[in-house]
Order: structure tokens, then C-alpha cells, then sequence
DNA sequence: CCTGCATTCATGATACATCATAGTCTTTGT
DNA sequence: ACAAAGACTATGATGTATCATGAATGCAGG
């Protein structure tokens, strides 16, 4: 019955994670979400990405994405410029405003993942780290068979 | 730095398995959501709990367990007659359509947890249990102090 | 050039998370 | 008994998750 648990532990952990991190953002005088926070550290780093793309290193869908992505416009911290080459798209550019909230929030988040993994070897956290993972990919395989997609 | 990776691969892990999970349930012809399910098993078990007492166990918050019956009552697996005792609270009986649900629902949730599970070794599930709450532990104290101080 | 199909994005519908607050009822202190 | 305090529930506002679908665009082959 610790198979009850786990599951339980895990959705503890990474919800109070998730609380302390906002918090401690909210404390902080930032406004911006963690998850939105997301999103411009990851189109600051490449502003060229489809939202699927996005999406897929988020590890969010992309209904998602633009949801956030429109917030983030809507906020002034991203800005849109219609693609020169593919009409489709907008390219998306994080604005001075964007650059200074992911400047004001980095800091905040290694502290956050310090006080949550304090205590925690580096073997630890390898460890869970591998678990997690090992976890992810049996929920990710299709039930019923073994597949040995790449990994 | 591995600590990127990790919060990221907790939070993998459940949405993966929570999909996993929902679509196993979908499958069955089963209509109701993981969340519902948790809610309505809680309440079977002990019909006389405030939502507070429900939001802690399921780990929740009480704006999101009295959403959760509402839809319950909406959809005929939860019943609601008013407290002889206390006039600010409804009794809450799961019906003979929840009943059936949660019967229907029970052993594929057993199999979800399995195949989750898969490949992991009793003392591997026990440690990942134990860093977990460890981290939650850490989450959930006042930042600032890494004592039980007192803000 | 045009058609069939894939890609990209937006949005509606539904559900849950979180915070805040209001309304109702109960308990407690005096 | 009464007022203050507390408990319990409901709901508004905002944000995210998921699924489904529609609209616009790009592209390859005929």
C-alpha cells in the first residue's frame, strides 16, 4: 500500500514546490508566474521556436503556450512582429520590460531550488532524478507492450 | 546543473502518469476525472468530513474540493441532504452510480500505479517516497530560516 | 496553377489551482 | 444572552491543462 502514497508524495512535493516558488516570486514585487516565466526564458534563449516547439521543452501543450505566450504580450514582456518568411507566424521578441522580470526572477528561483533540495546529496538527487524519469517513460509507453522506442 | 533538470522531471512524471491515468479511465468507458474519483473515494470512506478535512487529504484547497462536489452532485454520484447537526453543512452520500464508478475505476487505478511502478524495486519506491517528502518538507517552512523557527 | 495535406496558431468547452472574500452558521467569552 | 471570533461553504477573478476544432498558411505533386 506505499504505492498509495507515492503517488500522493509526488503531487505533494512538486505542488508545494510550485507554492513556495510562486511566493516567493509574489514576495518579491515581480508579477509574473513561474509557468510564464518559463515560457520567456525559453524564447529569450531562442526566439525563433514554433509554440509546438515550445511547448515540447516546457513540457506544456501548445493550447498552453499561446494562452501564456498572449498573457506575456498582453503584459508587454513579449512583443510580435508578423515572420518574414512564413506567414503563419509571429516572431516573437521578449521586450526590455521581459528582460528585466527574467533578470529580477533568476536569482529568486536557484534560491528556490536550493532551500527544496536542501539537506539532498548529490547522489540524491541523481538518484530521484533517474527514478522520476524511469517513472515518466513507463507512463509515457504505451500500455500493453514494451516498446523500445529511442529513448 | 542537474537541479534544473529535476523539478522539471517531478513535474513530468505526475502530468505524464496523470495522463496515462486518465486516458486508462477514459478507455474504460468510465466518465469521471482522477481528481472526482479521489474526491468521491475520501468520501465513502468517511461520509462526515467538512471540505477542509477533504481538501487536506487529497491535498487540495477547499475552493477546489467544494467545485469538485458540485460537479459530483451534477452528475448524479454524490447526494447531499443537510446537517441535522451543523445548518452551514450538507451530508454527503456517495449514490449507487458513484459506487458503481468507483468500482469500475478501482482496479484500473491499481494496474495505472503498476505500470508506473514498472521495474522499480521496493526499496527504490521507499526512497523516492522518503526524498520527496523530503523535499516537501523543505517547501513548505518558512523561507529564511532553516529551523522550525518562528517567523 | 491547384489540389490535398501538413503545419502553425487561435479559441471554445470543461476542469482544476489559487487567492480572496462574502454569507451563513456555530462557538466562546463575558 | 450577546457580541466577537471562528468555522464552513460558495463564488468571483485569474491562470493553467486538455481536448477538439477551425482558419490561415505553406508545400509537394500532378
Amino acid at each position: 500500500m506505499l504505492n498509495d502514497i507515492l503517488f500522493y508524495s509526488l503531487d505533494k512535493a512538486i505542488r508545494q514546490y510550485r507554492k513556495m516558488a510562486q511566493a516567493s516570486i509574489d514576495r518579491a514585487g515581480v508579477d509574473i508566474t513561474i509557468d510564464q516565466w518559463l515560457v520567456l526564458r525559453v524564447i529569450l534563449e531562442n526566439d525563433d521556436l514554433t509554440q509546438t516547439d515550445i511547448s515540447e521543452r516546457v513540457f506544456k501543450d501548445q493550447a498552453s503556450v499561446a494562452r501564456i505566450i498572449g498573457l506575456l504580450v498582453l503584459r508587454g514582456l513579449l512583443a510580435t512582429e508578423p515572420s518574414p518568411t512564413d506567414g503563419r507566424r509571429a516572431r516573437l521578441r521578449v521586450t526590455e520590460a521581459g528582460q528585466r522580470t527574467l533578470d529580477a526572477v533568476q536569482p529568486i528561483v536557484l534560491s528556490n531550488r536550493q532551500q527544496a533540495l536542501a539537506g539532498l546529496s548529490e547522489a540524491e538527487t541523481t538518484q530521484l532524478r533517474l527514478l522520476l524519469d524511469r517513472i515518466y517513460a513507463n507512463c509515457a509507453a504505451k500500455s500493453g507492450s514494451q516498446d523500445g522506442a529511442p529513448s
